[in-house]
DNA sequence: GCGTCATACTCAAGAATATGAATAGTCATT
DNA sequence: AATGACTATTCATATTCTTGAGTATGACGC
């Protein structure tokens, strides 16, 4: 019962269908929560049957038909339950950082390749969030936004975003620096030192 | 088949117990991979059935027998597999940013209440990363150490977490702080705004 | 007129992860 | 002398997540 209050909190933004919401998840942006399209469908499906979102039918001539979905009050009330209750502890789960930790005894080279890849894909994500930020606060101030705004919600949890991914990239590129120059220092005069 | 590389990689530092091994996953030192006592034994048992590690009993008197593991030269070529292969996309999932998401429309009291909670919580895991930092690096200057240093994967990836935790007690402190500041600023002034 | 992409959704099976409960001895505190 | 905390592990069950396949329509370029 976790991604219920993550479609949720991402579904007061507005109706949204399944397609959509999995988008939004998909990008990461709507809660750095990951999932994919079947469990969203599979959730809206289940938080509707318990009352807490209200579909309704789209008709579409050029495309197909869709269901758009917004919270209930029951979904409210649900979400109030939720965050007033005491949070788990948050974890990364990152394959990369598995890699690392075992750096000193797998081939460098893939693993210079894949932190520079990454690097490169946080970059695209800080300048996502960078833009997004900016079309959200839409011509304020990020101090007067946060003081004023009437949805700051979506604003601070990208903020958070925004500087995780910074985090990763600069990440990336120094340890795939320190591991280029290692592999410029031999093996024997490490050795030696 | 993802926790079984977390451990194998933790295994790289020495022979461990499950119950250490189980330890260091809740510290979140080792590897970054959030996992329970009963899953590491799980997964220790099938890695064994698999060869890639070994285990040997050691009898204690003042405590219960325990079982220490290492790695084999099985298990060491898989990992050498594994970190050649493409890595999947990390994500972090926390409840407190689901929670931040839907700010907007939940009471912000317990919200500001936990985001404080937190904010300690980074912080002494700040502190504990930057001495285990210190401690791995055992007198040498950093760049020194990651030059010629034997083990620096622990290294690298500690750094990685103490990074995302500083990020997370900032974040956590500036949101909690912009609540905060809204709870003063009245919603009637808000809305005239 | 053909392949490909985007929209929009569903079903089933399997792997991974989480939860709850037990066992059992030692040590320190109240 | 009872209570709780730490070491050390196991078993069973439940939930969640991932993988893979499948359906259908229309738009776009070549």
């Amino acid at each position: 019962m976790a991604l219920r209050h993550a479609v949720l909190a991402a579904l007061l933004d507005g109706e949204l269908s399944g397609y959509q919401l999995a988008k939004a998840f998909d990008m990461g942006v709507a809660n750095f929560w990951h999932a994919l399209p079947q469990q969203l469908y599979t959730e809206l499906s289940r938080l509707e049957r318990d009352g807490m979102v209200a579909g309704r039918e789209v008709v579409q001539d050029a495309r197909p038909n869709k269901r758009l979905f917004r919270v209930t009050d029951a979904g409210q009330a649900e979400l109030e339950r939720f965050a007033s209750a005491a949070a788990k502890p948050s974890f990364i789960r990152d394959d990369l950082l598995v890699k690392v930790q075992a750096a000193d005894s797998v081939s460098t080279g893939p693993l210079i390749e894949q932190l520079t890849e990454r690097a490169e894909f946080a970059e695209a994500k800080t300048a996502l969030f960078e833009a997004l930020l900016l079309k959200m606060r839409d011509g304020l101030g990020e101090d007067e936004f946060l003081k004023y705004g009437e949805r700051i919600g979506p604003y601070l949890t990208c903020r958070r975003g925004l500087e995780f991914e910074r985090g990763n990239r600069d990440w990336c590129r120094r340890t795939a620096q320190v591991l280029r120059e290692r592999a410029h220092t031999s093996e024997a005069s490490r050795v030696r030192s």
